[in-house]
DNA sequence: TGTTAATATGTCATATCTGATATATTAACA
DNA sequence: TGTTAATATATCAGATATGACATATTAACA
């Protein structure tokens, strides 16, 4: 199993709250995945609650609905930066994403 | 004159509020760098702060000189990972992270 | 069950970001 | 003025993220 994969297995239990020590990371690289953690949630959130299929917000955002769905994922090869960005194509304000940052 | 030239020319135009219209953006594109900029000033206000030099925070965060500039410079070639994550060696907070964003 | 739309996962060539290095500029002080 | 430390800027080879594509899985319904 690679890194990708194992990154992938962890964020998903991060995200529902659970302990595991398959990598040892530091804190800042552990604040710094729940951070994007909780962007990439809000993401979904807000594009199933505007009814978009990822298809569709791919479109929007010139990328891929394979693209689209590693965001949400939290997948390690989506940048901070891309799902920023996606953020502010679904209508979120600064004040959502510090919301979400801080909630 | 290259684009990361006039984007940072761009960059530290609006950090002094004025107006330009070299490049034009889409308003999701001018939140996005506005974020970025905010985040970037935020850094060089904890290192100043911490009256730590350019070239003790790289060595923190196993990077040079030149790119903690670059990232107080908010250049384009800086991922707002990399600004994020010396954030968080920097000492700040989620609430610290989010307060930067909406002020 | 089959069909279909949505989502998830794996891979890859190319684009972008990275640390490193060199060098220029600035600021403070003798 | 010279010297020094700090910061800024330019460049580049290597590392990482990108959109695209193929394919697998899931869910809802006939």
């Amino acid at each position: 199993m690679d890194t990708a994969k194992i990154k992938r297995l962890e964020s998903a239990g991060w995200q529902v709250g659970s302990a595991s020590d398959f990598l040892d990371l530091s804190e800042e690289e552990t604040a710094f995945i729940d951070l994007k953690l909780a962007l990439s949630k809000r993401l979904k959130e807000l594009r199933t609650a505007q009814q978009i299929s990822q298809k569709e917000l791919a479109k929007n955002i010139k990328s891929s609905q394979s693209r689209v769905a590693k965001m949400e994922a939290c997948d390690p090869s989506v940048s901070l930066d891309l799902i920023i960005k996606t953020l502010f194509v679904l209508g979120a304000t600064n004040q959502d994403i510090a919301t979400a940052i801080i909630r």
